[in-house]
DNA sequence: CAATTTTTGTCAATGTTTTGTATAGTTTTG
DNA sequence: CAAAACTATACAAAACATTGACAAAAATTG
């Protein structure tokens, strides 16, 4: 299912009744005599279907041919013409669909979690972007990344150290999530004015993916956001920063293995753009660094909530420049 | 939404129609009915479009022989006529690009290219990410690669080296192809034996990029691609292929940096995973380990069409072996 | 079980809307 | 000036809607 259902699309009689398979007479007749489904009308009076109906109307017109009569099944609910028909074409009862009822949002994120546990350890990369894209739209952007990409981040971590997955399940966990991060920008068009924000890695550092994230944060967030990717020393994200005229800069740092070059890079890109440009500093080995962090003079994130407290903060200090 | 007072701007009438494939008069009448596409005009009325405005249309032409009234959906946004087409291309044998001739689509890439190339010389992401969306569009994806990212990487190679770029303007660029890989892959669900590969870089590279190419290649190619991301010891790459019971391994080598290393890894890599399995090798630095290569028994990439044959090739080959 | 009624899919007749194309005369452009 | 665009109007084919009817199939009844 890689498009939702959506909204916009609409469809005309005849290209309803060629993807259900149920002739067009027939279909006005089944809304005329049982009100099977109740399309809108354009102005001058043409029917007008969305995918739902399209659905509604298959599972109608196999629910008929397997003997049941259109007047007693016309008005059921999609999801009973779903079970009706499944259950016939297996012949087992259906289980009782008992959604995990709360209809809590962090509960379904930690379901989907172990969905998409699980598929990383049976390393299927088809099956994980499919739960990662129903669950993009289930839950939004900013939930999706905060309790369902981050624990699992997580947990494929201990799991890696306790030797129970091997760095490739981790490569591949990483480049599907890359591969979506498409999908959770948000593309919307930002306003001229929206404050600029360039997000890199230092130089030596590989782990690419927590700044990937903070990326699409602050775009959520509304800032215009310039990803460069891993790997970047001082100069550059010091020119990329002069070119788009960026006031902030986001950093991540994911692991302690040179502290001097971290603490070289780190001072030195201070140098390069001055006292006035924010430097945010996140990943999971930024703690280790805090000393130098102090001295340059740079913002530790320590979560989602205060990351998009300290974007906030920055976005209204410029606003209030202009 | 599209273009009100556009300073890219740029087309007349006769050449939208050629390259969207809408007549010229049904184009007028698109816009007076429906206001499809709000072209500027010029002081003595002409009609004047954009990239996207071409784009625009293109989309809304497959989406009325798809069966979609021009009333219903002339007003979408384009990432909904996207979504719309797409959706639909997945179940519906689409007619591949006939519209124009390919010597013309090569030119409408090469001035695409220029388009792109501006833009990251003025280090502008959204101008470069839009260049793009708009030639996946027009192009399709597969020329779209050949002969414009292939051009224009290639280019920014040189720039880079003449100087004149920095190697931020490189990361950047790379950074935008790689979001929009999501769009760029080609979403139809792929046949249970359709043959399997997995896509990486060996340990010691960093460059991405092609292999990002390579694997969406390969995807559009009807294979089902595991892509791995960079810097992977070959135990690692081994690990997936059984995993994913692939028949094939892609690899990207961008630099000769380092020899010995990629010459051991590619040893290791045969040993591990026996005689049986495809190895392929691209990039620019290939050429440098033709030694090696030919030791390990590797097939090196000269071009795309030429991974396009290798790839038709072991298909088939597996198949003959079902 | 036969007769009767109800349900259901299909069709025909007739009028309207949508949509692509065509015509005619004017204006802009290079 | 000739080619190409513009506007306005018109037209016809395709697609839709409505109504009503009809016969086969299914259900009900006596």
């Amino acid at each position: 299912m890689t498009s939702t259902s959506d909204e916009s699309a609409q469809y005309l009689i005849k290209t309803v009744s060629k993807r259900s398979g149920v002739k067009s007479d027939l279909v006005r007749a089944w809304e005329r005599r049982y009100q099977a489904v109740t399309p809108t009308r354009t102005s001058g009076g043409h029917r007008i279907y969305t995918d739902q109906d399209i659905a509604r109307l298959k599972l109608l017109n196999q629910a008929t041919s397997n003997g049941h009569s259109i007047s007693q099944i016309a008005r059921l609910s999609l999801e009973d013409l779903k079970n009706l028909v499944k259950s016939e074409s297996e012949s087992i009862p259906q289980p009782p669909h008992i959604i995990p009822s709360s209809s809590d949002r962090l509960y379904i994120a930690a379901d989907y979690m172990e969905k998409c546990y699980a598929a990383v350890l049976a390393f299927d990369p088809k099956a994980l972007e499919s739960h990662f894209e129903n669950a993009i739209v289930e839950l939004g952007s900013e939930i999706f990344i905060e309790h369902l990409l981050t624990p699992l981040l997580t947990r494929i971590g201990e799991r890696w150290k306790a030797g129970e997955l091997r760095p490739v399940h981790e490569h591949m966990t990483s480049s599907v999530i890359r591969s979506l991060a498409y999908i959770l920008r948000n593309n919307k068009p930002r306003a001229e004015n929206a404050p600029r924000m360039v997000v890199s890695t230092p130089i030596d550092q590989l782990h690419e993916l927590g700044a990937l994230l903070a990326a699409i944060m602050a775009e959520l967030s509304d800032w215009q956001v310039t990803y460069l990717g891993t790997n970047l020393p001082a100069e550059e994200i010091a020119a990329a920063i002069k070119y788009t005229n960026a006031r902030a800069v986001t950093l991540s740092i994911s692991f302690a293995a040179n502290d001097h070059v971290v603490a070289k890079e780190l001072r030195r890109l201070r140098k390069l753009i001055g006292p006035d440009i924010a430097i945010i500093v996140g990943g999971r080995a930024a703690e280790y660094y805090q000393d130098i962090l102090n001295e340059v003079g740079v913002v530790n994130i320590q979560s989602y909530a205060h990351f998009r407290q300290i974007l906030a903060e920055l976005a209204l200090k410029q606003e209030n420049q202009n």
